[in-house]
RNA sequence: CGGGGCGUGGCGCAGACCGGUAGCGCGCAGCGUUUGGGACGCUGAAGUCGGAGGUUCAAGUCCUCUCGCCCCGACCA
């Protein structure tokens, strides 16, 4: 605990191991590439997973689980499935001390074993459309990993359905696509771009994949969220066929759509400071932390009669936590609440509890420009409307960041220079060619085609022919 | 897989070149004094030096092999 962490300027990305690890989201586990979620890491997940939930089954979702193994030959069913996950697969061979007759691959991605079972249970337009969520661990055998950013076993949700029509299809792609912006916009307080992949970046076997795209402390990106639309791909992999209205025989069409726990790399590296986390309340495991102040035992008495009573006022509401362990002083709890990223502090010592007060320090402006005093009728309101305030500042910040940040570039020279420095939103013909290029030479690449788009786009920055999108280049996660 | 770094009490490290009975800081335990921005004193517990083999009277240290982890690149949520 209360270690010095490696400040962003020096090295980022020992910063962010520093702070993961100090703030005890994580540690290091035996097997190379994996790694445990501490129980502050997991409430914060469980704030993510509410927060999407509560918006999956709004728009229509249910949940169900599917098994981890999956046999091998089914991932070999879709071509451009298979040629995409081979590399990063673990295999299972042996179980109950024998080979295996069919090695069962632990699943990268679900898309195979589900796409089975709603082969067994589409027969008619009536079973349609299937809007299925699940929350499940995957393994992917990466070669190199970051703590929550890419690990050997990650957790996430996936969404899997099925419809009648292609236009139902890809609208809930769009709409999937959708939930995921405004729940990184509204609770992560992180602004994203939203966006079509290009036709190298997208996934393995959808006919179209989208994505939205974040700008990390470091001016890199880190895509949040993706979505895809398979058409029939994987329907005719699988054979999911339905009668339709007019006794015809078709196969569904379907998308998936997925986040993962990277989201809480994405928090500790679009608000953090070298301080330590900075969450946002609304996720926030705890929201604000009372840190009583004594000289005596008389005093400790008093303080603490008193802290008891603004954390009961403030319990209803608000996810609070009285740290009354004597064993540390108030600073060094100020500390490491700092590092923890708790969005709101209450101070209380024998002079506020005279003056019938607290005192206030938001995590987000850091020393005596962050407190104020509260007068103690005033609790609840001031509380939540700071909350509320930190929210959207947290917010408007990482926009403001974002934006000073992100560059236009009109030749190829200048979008060099661009993705060296942020984001660089630049004209792109669309060939693959020309994406290659820019990512051979620069290491950015295509992020995603921006839905928002400029009346007028200029000649392709990277060969000059005429260019019909505008792009979205930044060096990625 | 290529490049770099590192394995020594719980954590961070020194000791290695030059072999001779394992040390420092933090943390931990007990007691006392402290507590409005990372308190202090005293006492104490805790180490198969990543593993195997070898050289030697003697190996944390020298030699050989091996395992693992971290960081940087190619792959990727």
């Amino acid at each position: 605990m209360a270690e010095k962490i490696t400040p962003r300027s020096e090295d980022y990305s020992r910063w962010y191991t520093d702070v993961i690890l100090q703030a005890e989201l994580a540690d290091y586990a035996p097997v190379k590439g994996c790694m445990v979620i501490r129980p502050y890491g997991y409430a914060l997940w469980e704030n993510i997973q509410q927060a999407l939930d509560r918006r999956f089954k709004a728009t229509g979702h249910v949940n169900a689980y599917f098994p981890l193994l999956i046999p091998e030959s089914y991932l070999r069913k879709e071509a451009e499935h298979v040629e995409g996950f081979s590399p990063e697969l673990a295999v299972v061979t042996h179980g109950g001390g024998k080979e295996l007759e069919e090695p069962l691959v632990v699943r990268p991605t679900s898309e195979t074993i589900i796409n089975a079972m709603y082969a067994k249970w589409v027969r008619s337009w009536r079973d349609l459309p299937i809007l299925i969520n699940q929350w499940a661990n995957v393994v992917r055998w990466e070669m190199r990993t970051r703590l929550f950013l890419r690990t050997t076993e990650f957790l996430w949700q996936e969404g899997h359905t099925a419809h009648a029509t292609a236009e139902e299809a890809m609208e809930e792609t769009l709409r999937m696509l959708n939930v995921y912006k405004e729940f990184a916009e509204t609770e992560m307080a992180m602004p994203v771009i939203a966006g079509q992949k290009s036709m190298t970046e997208k996934f393995a076997g959808a006919l179209a994949s989208y994505s939205i795209e974040a700008m990390m402390g470091d001016k890199r990106a880190l895509q949040a969220g993706t979505s895809h639309y398979f058409g029939q791909q994987f329907a005719k992999a699988f054979g999911i066929q339905f009668l339709n209205k007019n006794n015809e025989l078709e196969y569904v069409y379907q998308t998936s759509w997925g986040v993962s726990t990277r989201l809480i790399g994405a928090l500790v590296m679009v608000h953090g400071d070298d301080q330590g986390l900075i969450l946002p309340p609304r996720l926030a495991p705890i929201q604000v932390v009372i840190v009583p102040i004594w000289r005596d035992e008389e005093q400790k008495r008093l303080v603490l009669e008193a802290a008891g009573q603004v954390q009961a006022r403030l319990s209803a509401t608000t996810r609070v936590r009285l740290d009354d362990r004597d064993e540390y002083s108030p600073g060094w709890k100020f500390n490491d609440w700092e590092m923890k990223g708790v969005p709101l502090r209450i101070e209380i010592g024998p002079k506020d509890i005279e003056n019938a007060q607290v005192v206030l320090a938001r995590r987000d402006i850091p020393g005596r420009e962050g407190k104020t005093t509260c007068p103690m009728d005033a609790l609840e309101s001031r509380v939540a409307e700071l909350l509320t305030t930190i929210q959207s500042d947290l917010y408007a910040r990482a926009l403001r960041f974002r934006e000073e940040n992100t560059f236009y570039p009109r030749n190829y020279a200048e979008l060099a220079e661009a993705v060296e420095n942020g984001f660089a939103f630049a004209a792109w013909c669309g060939s693959a060619e020309c994406e290659a290029k820019v990512k051979e030479d620069t290491k950015a690449t295509t992020r995603c085609i921006p839905f928002e788009q400029p009346a007028e786009v200029g000649p392709c920055v990277v060969c000059g022919q005429p260019a019909e999108k505008q792009v979205l280049f930044a060096r990625a996660y």
